[in-house]
DNA sequence: CTGAAAGCGCTTACAG
DNA sequence: CTGAAAGCGCTTACAG
């Protein structure tokens, strides 16, 4: 009698001939089972077309698998954010036999990140790093990967790591993308632009003011770029370079902010209010730049969603600790555009 | 002796002073349980804040949920990537012990759909439904819920019907968006807009023209609104209307196409692209919108992603069957903006 | 290196 | 209306 239903691991364990435990351990790629026997089992699960089945496996698992999440720590909303979304996808992680261990720290110091990534213990599963390009940052994940921690890297990205993915958006189109909307919404208008950036040293930052000049340079020629200035992510900050650049530049027609200090810039926007309006682009949908854009000094905000970020690192580490497959199109991070008509119910 | 670990069922039913049946009975609102029973059962539940676990259910159970999809026949792209999205979910339904059966029927025709819903065998534990809004199409998704299946509408929405839930997008906000980029990229161009739509019996198309006049009317009181046309969804009288319209008005300084046929349409601004060139935003990321992006004849899409509301609908039906409750933000559609530069990798 | 047995937390017939 | 028992498909100590 042929069995109408998938095959289970004791189908395989019949059809090799050995227990279920020895099954087990070849499915999981556990130690000491002899490589003749390995063989038998592989074949007998190939034959069957064997998939073990997920439910089953957590169900009989007594352990927990624990994730350790590096966060920037500092004031930055879209960060908050993803806390915030990490905080609700506990229940989730809970069905899933699975925790998260969120750490935080400043991101703009390669050492102090570089220390939490080695003090992430090797027991854990997977981490996810929000992660800064520096020689001493790439060492600690390559470290960690090589002590057997899956690593993906999240929203900024150190790409010649040994990590396995990074879960974020492609920067250089998000500024591209800010750059266009920014030379269309000009419509034609000549003068000059500004570009504020939280950190050049930030891949995420530096490619995003990358693209932006870029796309301004090649279809908006009357339009000039000014000297990017740095604002560490700080509102204060923020506000003193959008308003110098306001007072020193009389024919500014637009703001392009790639990092975070959005809060500065309106208020720099604000006190300027009475001159010719400046066309604003920043990045992330936060409460402040929420409350800009239904205001109308803000005209777009290039964004990336921190709750689809930090589940698509979660589906992903799961996934690649339990050997199962994911919907890949599910977890391709997209760059989300808001306008004052588009923007999501409440949170941001 | 404490139990560390979260109560069971077990828990559960030594506190009540009953069977696990009797508890599992409880649980999930089976029959055949004397009021009292369900009482003392609920009390021990809430006592020791019991939550079932969906592992060990979905492992004990031997039967697989059926859930039945009613998708638009006819060679609509978006459509069409919604049925695929559905295949791409059918190793996570399996695993999650479900299966989609998914129907096409003509939309247009409510005698049609409203046939097919009644067809939905009442053993399903769920139907997502892409609605007209008619009283046919509403009374037969009255008659399926009240014969106890759960029913979401899916992309257009029947409001006034007793379906649980929307799985969608704001339509009116997707015209207003759709409104405001119009605007905002004629930068002060007076002249009159010409705006295509399939039926203005589809809830979605009525309500992005509404919203689309509605934000034009408002903000741009130099632009004109032509007549609406409407084109059945269907290439070829898309581009015939476009077309007239381009003969027609030497006005014309915008387009818009509130429903499908986009390639209709590209194919009239093709062919007058001799003339000024018009701004262009239509609906839905399809082959054809993303080539025309790219090749800069529209100006900017506004989508809906078909997995994400493919998936949405799943899990929500999933999760009420299954009584589990949702990451809700995870279940929001947002309005995606797509031009030029933050198209997404490759599929639509 | 391999296996027998108990157990994970539910659900499902089957008795009563 | 209620309960005892078997079973879902895996994993985990524990022997050998």
């Amino acid at each position: 009698m042929e069995d109408p239903s998938r095959p289970t691991l004791v189908d395989v364990a019949r059809a090799a001939g050995v227990s279920r435990a020895t099954v087990d351990r070849v499915v999981n790629g556990r130690p000491n089972v002899r490589p003749g026997t390995v063989a038998r089992v592989r074949a007998a699960m190939a034959k069957l077309s064997y998939r073990p089945d997920p439910l089953a496996a957590g169900l009989a698992r007594r352990a927990r698998r624990r994730f350790c999440f590096i966060l920037p720590s500092g004031r930055n909303a879209f960060m908050a954010d993803l806390a915030g979304e990490i905080g609700a996808m506990s229940d989730w992680l809970d069905r899933n036999r699975a925790v998260i261990d969120c750490r935080k720290v400043d991101v703009f110091d390669p050492v102090a990140l570089a220390a939490a990534i080695d003090a992430v213990e090797r027991s854990a599963s997977g981490a996810a790093i929000v992660a800064l390009d520096h020689p001493l940052v790439r060492a600690a994940i390559d470290r960690l990967v090589a002590d057997g921690v899956e690593v993906v890297t999240l929203v900024s990205d150190a790409p010649t790591s040994r990590r396995a993915q990074f879960v974020g958006i492609d920067n250089s189109a998000a500024g591209r993308t800010a750059g266009l909307l920014v030379g269309r919404f000009l419509g034609g208008r000549a003068g000059s632009v500004g570009i504020l950036v939280g950190s050049l040293a930030l891949r995420d930052h530096m490619e995003r003011c990358f693209g932006f000049s870029q796309l301004i340079g090649r279809d908006h020629p009357h339009l000039t770029i000014l000297p990017i200035v740095e604002t560490r992510d700080d509102d204060a900050l923020a506000e003193a370079a959008a308003s110098q650049m306001i007072a020193e530049r009389a024919d500014l027609v637009a703001l392009y902010n790639a990092g975070a200090g959005n809060a500065g810039v309106a208020a720099a926007l604000a006190a300027a209010a009475s001159e010719a309006r400046l066309v604003f682009v920043g990045h992330e949908l936060t409460p402040a730049s929420r409350a800009e854009l239904l205001g109308g000094r803000f005209d777009a905000v290039i964004a990336q969603n921190a709750g689809h970020e930090v589940r698509s690192a979660a589906r992903r580490l799961l996934a690649s600790a339990a050997g199962e497959a994911l919907i890949d199109e599910q977890e391709r991070i997209r760059i989300d555009i808001f306008v004052r008509e588009n923007l999501p119910e409440s949170a941001g």
